[in-house]
DNA sequence: CTGTTAGCGCATTCAC
DNA sequence: GTGAATGCGCTAACAG
């Protein structure tokens, strides 16, 4: 009986000695297996596995550059706009044979700052989904290595942009033809490329019609802070918001619901990504976002990209539209709510 | 004029170069700056910065064998339960220096199977998250690594447990209450801890209760596979539904609307994990589950099993209890459904 | 306190 | 086709 006993995994030598081939021959098998006889690879990769022998991936990456891994950041994971994003990313990166990191900015500039220097000499290439870093350190980091932004639309790389605005565009279309005259937008994160689009179309497709239109402010887009601006909103005078996401119109929901203002009849509500589907009552009126489709085609630019593919500056659109469930309805007579 | 031009990084050799050190203490600068005295440590650290220098991990983690990275590994990132738990997760992993690495599964042994492998050599320690892997492919990773289980209870290895077998028991007790006397039970994939720990929980409950039971399957626990097993649920004659999660609850919620049945008046649902919040309509009767909690019991406990802490085999459980909501009512009488 | 030496596991020139 | 050197960037003994 032999006693092998070996705590650490199996190296390249091991592999060698036990193949009675050199450690280059072993390596080839692996990473050029055209340069070997069909031999010497079938019989190198059968002891390989039953040795159980994995190549070292950061031995190889040290040696060659090549990490075969992506990292992709986001600034809050727990938000349902980035999860399908995030899966679809993953999935394509898999299959390419990159695994990925994950970075949460916590919505924080300089926490995002922090995660990619951390992770800049660990991966290949890197995917910022609503980046809130400044231009300059975006390009910065795009200077270093492949990036493809999602949801940022930096002139000079390559990014994949969620056209939301027209959505926006057919929302207060849609307000308008039901009769809202005053209306107000609730703005989501200041840094957010997202929120300065919607801002905008809401702004020219009100002006256009000669609505009268406000803006309050949510913190940041969650429930907790679309709950917490119900009051001002109300305090506008509009008789329908349209809300920088859907988290933060479901937490308007919520707070009309408190304040006894019944939806759709007195107050219309629209939010955006459409990522509560028609979970929330009533079943919110939202404008679509192709958050998978984003993160596949993010993949792919990267991957292409990290492939020696010299066309950055690649602008990909994803069209949006709005869907229309139970939260908008004809717009009340002014001056009565609430009494 | 001098010109410098270099593409790539700069190394510890060129701060040591441009600190008149050797490489060595440039090393220690960053990874051992009590053995430096104070003055060294400055003038190596504000070169560095100058340089841009940033320590190559992946250089060190071949020498040391120290990768300062882990992995989190789930059945679906998509899948509401688990990114606040992956939140929490890379939050804490944040602030111990650790970065982290992400995998999806897809609700697929083999799959997991191939990302922990390729990431093994990558990583410190692994959270595996609901694993779909059997016991002895779980066992064999520990063996090699530090582990840490959520939601799987493999004894002789770290786990956090979510008990909702007792907000399970406690909903069937409050479906008794109602008067319900016949209830089913819609499973999730069989390769779950949860599932199985919710199935006997139910079993038992209702057993002791002298209630009628039976069991439709969720291939996968999602909105659709919830709403298609509708029929097949109307058909066991039950008057109330306990789904594996929130997300079967929805779809079947979604499939009895359909059906024109109203619920809670002529069917009740409760769902588990939690994770809808009161965004479903009728607001959804729940058993909650803390996963923002086990993710950060979950690192604390990895992080401390990779500093040398000794202590596998702890069992931690979180409690659960009922969430009381809409989707819950008294017990229409039988016999009368749908006709 | 700091410099010197020797690898970590692998891919890659070169020779043969 | 295959083997023998060399180095990727860094840390870990050793010296001094």
């Amino acid at each position: 009986m032999t006693h092998v006993k070996k705590s650490s995994p199996p190296t390249i030598s091991d592999v060698a000695l036990a193949a009675g081939v050199s450690r280059a021959t072993v390596s080839r098998a692996f990473g050029r297996p055209g340069l070997l006889s069909q031999a010497t690879v079938e019989r190198v990769q059968k002891i390989a596995t039953t040795l159980g022998y994995t190549p070292n991936q950061t031995a190889r990456a040290l040696s060659t550059g090549r990490h075969t891994n992506i990292a992709i950041v986001v600034p809050d994971v727990a938000n349902p706009f980035f999860p399908p994003l995030i899966r679809a990313a993953q999935a394509g990166a898999d299959v390419a044979g990159y695994s990925v990191f994950l970075g949460d900015s916590d919505e924080d500039a300089a926490r995002e700052q922090t995660l990619v220097q951390r992770l800049a000499l660990q991966v290949e290439g890197f995917i910022l989904a609503s980046s809130r870093m400044p231009d300059e350190q975006i390009q910065a980091v795009a200077a270093r290595q492949p990036v493809v932004l999602v949801n940022r639309d930096t002139s000079g790389m390559a990014r994949v942009l969620i056209d939301t605005a027209a959505g926006i565009e057919a929302a207060v279309e849609h307000l308008f033809e039901l009769g809202h005259t005053a209306v107000v937008y609730v703005s989501g994160p200041a840094a957010s490329w997202s929120d300065q689009e919607r801002r905008r179309a809401f702004r020219s497709a009100t002006r256009r019609r000669g609505m009268t239109i406000s803006s309050v402010a949510a913190s940041r887009p969650t429930f907790e802070a679309g709950r917490k601006v119900t009051a001002e909103v109300l305090a506008t005078g509009a008789t329908g918001a349209i809300t920088f996401d859907d988290l933060v119109a479901h937490g308007l929901l919520a707070g009309l619901l408190e304040a006894k203002i019944s939806v759709p009849e007195q107050f219309s509500v629209i939010g955006c990504d459409d990522v509560l589907g028609a979970s929330t009552y009533p079943a919110l009126t939202s404008v679509s976002a192709r958050c998978e489709a984003a993160g596949q085609i993010a993949v792919e630019l990267l991957i292409n990209a990290m492939h020696g593919g010299q066309k950055s500056d690649v602008r990909c659109v994803l069209e949006t539209r709005l869907v229309v469930r139970a939260t908008t309805a004809v717009a009340r007579k002014p001056g009565r709510r609430g009494r």
